[in-house]
DNA sequence: ACCCAGAATGAATGAATGTTCATTCTTCAT
DNA sequence: ATGAAGAATGAACATTCATTCATTCTGGGT
């Protein structure tokens, strides 16, 4: 009835083609994926709308409700698309037989974990959106632990082997492997929230020291 | 016009008084805070809405925008409370002298830090609720910033006394200090996510065996 | 050249939410 | 007892958002 807010919406101003494409459903679910990953980390998972993601992927507003039932089911594949991602590189790293030196390899997953791809502005903002709302979605919780009990269980394996091989007394796996991964995602969470405090360089150093501390045969 | 609808509200059952109270502003304010932190806890940030606040206050919902202007505003002030009453707790033990022996010292600050105050499910979601916005709202990277700041060179502060105390030699306090808390937030973040595999006895023995192998000689 | 399965669109819908403000009620100074 | 200041209320309003679905369009198979 009201013609007075008839704004025209007269311009596709970011992508040139406006021609309709048809494409198959897997790379459909990816492009929305990818940019819920992009709103998410520039503008916080409770202010996205599907309309921002719709859109910043290029496509229209019901095209996420097709190939995604749901807002709500978007969200979580976009959870389990990015936790697969960051504990597939990780147990990749350190189960691969690419790396045959154990202390080579823990270099390696340092350099994964806090390298460039991981610690992307983006990537941490999304990681801990997330987290954020654990504590009431059981749902973000249980796709989380999954994929993280396995990486812990590989970590410790690596850590079993180094203390083998480096017949370190006095220092129990399984502990190590815990401090060690609450130590990387802590600063993880110190580079997104206080990023002028903690450089990635200096990051690194301290997860290195925490290393060579338990394994001073291994590194350095 | 729609008398359809029209559900006879007859019942507070929660609060037993119907009576109309009035308070003074400051009392008013911390109840909505409080109410603030239930409600994040319980349903996360981005699923809390102005009547669930007010209702868990068991005040009317015009109230809030009374002493609060805005929603915004209401949880920017929770955090600066919530921040403020974490870190003040770590300052008041790292600066008081009411402990005098620095070991002991450092104890006292690991039992507030992963005690039962802190590591309540209800702190600690509404701590990583906000963590999880940081990253696209630079208001509150500001609050938690200017905080954090402080507790960090207090820590600093502490380790740089312990390590003089201790003669030990190749360590480094602001590279330790870093390392201890990116740890702490770091278990914080395991036993809200992953409560099944951290236990808070197991989060604690993980931390004080950091301190231990940095101070042998303060701690155990 | 033609057709049609189903991918893609976006205006419309209804529900939910933040904010306002006219009104009611409480308290306390007088 | 009384009046005024202002604390508290909650129905109403305007806005925003997720979801739907009638329609349009595309591309491959024949």
């Amino acid at each position: 009835m009201t013609d007075k807010s008839g704004a025209v919406v007269e311009a596709l101003p970011d992508t040139g083609s406006k021609r309709r494409q048809i494409r198959p459903k897997a790379e459909r679910r990816q492009q929305l994926i990818d940019a819920t990953i992009r709103c998410i980390a520039q503008h916080g998972l409770s202010a996205i709308t599907m309309q921002m993601v719709t859109r910043e992927a290029g496509l229209s507003v019901g095209i996420a409700n097709l190939h995604f039932e749901s807002k709500d089911n978007l969200l979580k594949e976009t959870l389990r698309f990015v936790a697969e991602e960051y504990h597939g590189g990780q147990i990749e790293i350190m189960e691969g037989e690419e790396i045959p030196d154990l202390g080579e390899r823990l270099d390696a997953l340092l350099d994964f974990q806090l390298g460039r791809g991981v610690t992307q502005r983006q990537k941490m903002s999304v990681w801990f959106a997330y987290y954020g709302e654990a504590g009431a979605r059981p749902v973000y919780q249980k796709i989380v632990s999954t994929v993280d009990r396995l990486a812990a269980q590989k970590l410790e394996a690596l850590f079993t082997d180094i203390i083998h091989e480096g017949n370190y007394s006095d220092v129990d796996a399984r502990e190590l492997a815990t401090g060690y991964s609450a130590l990387i995602d802590g600063l993880h969470l110190g580079l997104l929230v206080t990023p002028r405090e903690l450089s990635k360089r200096r990051a690194r150093a301290v997860a290195r020291e925490f290393l060579r501390r338990a394994f001073p045969r291994h590194i350095d």
